[in-house]
DNA sequence: AGGATATGCATACGGCGTAAGTGTGTCAAC
DNA sequence: GTTGACACACTTACGCCGTATGCATATCCT
């Protein structure tokens, strides 16, 4: 036990957490496909088998690449004599930004199975629910108005991620694949479709939200 | 050449849709997962790379299952002096039944690149922008308003099938796992994360966009 | 010093998507 | 009827994947 003072790590010995870190980069960089055990061990600069000695299989370590989006979660400033209302909008944003600074976020989502339960993933959570407890809501109302609101900006975003609609389009002559012959509408509305602010957009859903519940819940 | 008369098929020839039909089974009953082209292609009785005489690759058969779950959607009857609020609310359900009749639906959409392409496909969004410009709505406040409500749907089906939050527990005290300690908020209102009602929630974050949107629109 | 434990490595299995090449059943024209 | 063309199904093969199993080594406790 002597030398144990500068004994530490020629090997550094490979946490959960880099493990993650790597994952997550590979994620944000070439796509959720491209995360795989062997890509991330070498990543590591080790044996894919080794990693297991950390994580119990790849479902565990998706989920803790997620633990690690939620990590980078920016809870808004609150500022001085403001209202939830503003609050509210604030942490909608923040969440937008979230995932759209990790575009597989949402893929990722949607191919778990266990929902998460790790005190960091949840916080994101946890402040919404506050906030809104905080607007005045009952708890039960709380959770209504997240359900409504949380999924208006998981939708939205994967709306707007294109996943959805071919809504992302540059230019309607680009795009004449589409068979507009058979869906007026949509070939009304093509020209909105294809050059639309998502910005603009997501604020005017997020206030049809927001106002609705106020009305409903009659706060100021 | 002779009895051409009864020819037709032994072989029976093995098209896109009975491809896409088996594929959309596997789905439903195992998961996305379980969708492979060794497994498709046994269950149409055929070797997997058979399939690639009908189909481009995996991305395009999966395009053809999408397409095959847009088929189902039913169109709400249209009523007699129904107003368009009353009509969007039709369409919405019609399409979180869509989405919860093929759970698989959702994570197909978040796993696509290329958004949708075929007349069938695109046919039930023709529906919702044409009802929400029958409501009086200019082609870009429509574009907008589908943005809105449709990523609300999209996001809510997404929460209430249990892949956002872990809200799908039996009750609190068969889900001991979520460390409440740290998360006051969640804590409080754990017992309506775990027994809300979905359908009333539905109802709910629709009325806060379809109210919204009728004074933001002023029609009635 | 010696054993326990934690950790990394090598090998292997079955499944995946699909590129490339090999039949074979159907039909048109002769 | 024979022949040639062609569409279609099959076979084989490659390099990925997740991970079970077994082994080697480095570290720590006593």
């Amino acid at each position: 036990m002597g030398r144990t003072a500068t004994p530490a790590k020629q090997r550094t010995p490979l946490t959960r957490e880099r493990i993650a870190d790597a994952a997550l980069a590979i994620m944000d960089a070439e796509g959720l496909d491209a995360v795989s055990m062997r890509r991330v061990a070498r990543e590591v600069g080790v044996e894919a088998m080794s990693l297991y000695n950390h994580v119990h299989d790849k479902e565990d370590l998706l989920g803790c690449v997620l633990e690690q989006v939620m990590k980078e979660f920016t809870y808004p400033a609150r500022i001085e004599g403001e209202d939830w209302l503003q609050q509210g909008r604030a942490l909608a944003h923040a969440w937008r930004q979230l995932l759209r600074d990790h575009p597989s976020a949402l893929q990722l989502f949607a191919e778990r199975k266990t929902p998460m339960d790790s005190v960091d993933g949840l916080r994101p959570m946890d402040a919404a629910l506050t906030t809104l407890r905080s607007a005045g809501l009952s708890d039960s109302d709380a959770v209504q108005a997240f359900h409504a609101i949380g999924g208006y900006i998981f939708g939205f975003v994967m709306m707007e991620s294109g996943r959805l609609f071919g809504a992302g389009e540059a230019d309607p002559r680009e795009s004449p694949e589409i068979p507009t012959g058979q869906l007026p509408s949509i070939a009304a509305c093509m020209p909105y479709l294809a050059e639309c602010d998502f910005d603009a957009q997501f604020e005017f859903g997020l206030d049809l939200m927001l106002e609705g519940l106020r009305t409903k819940v009659g706060g100021g």
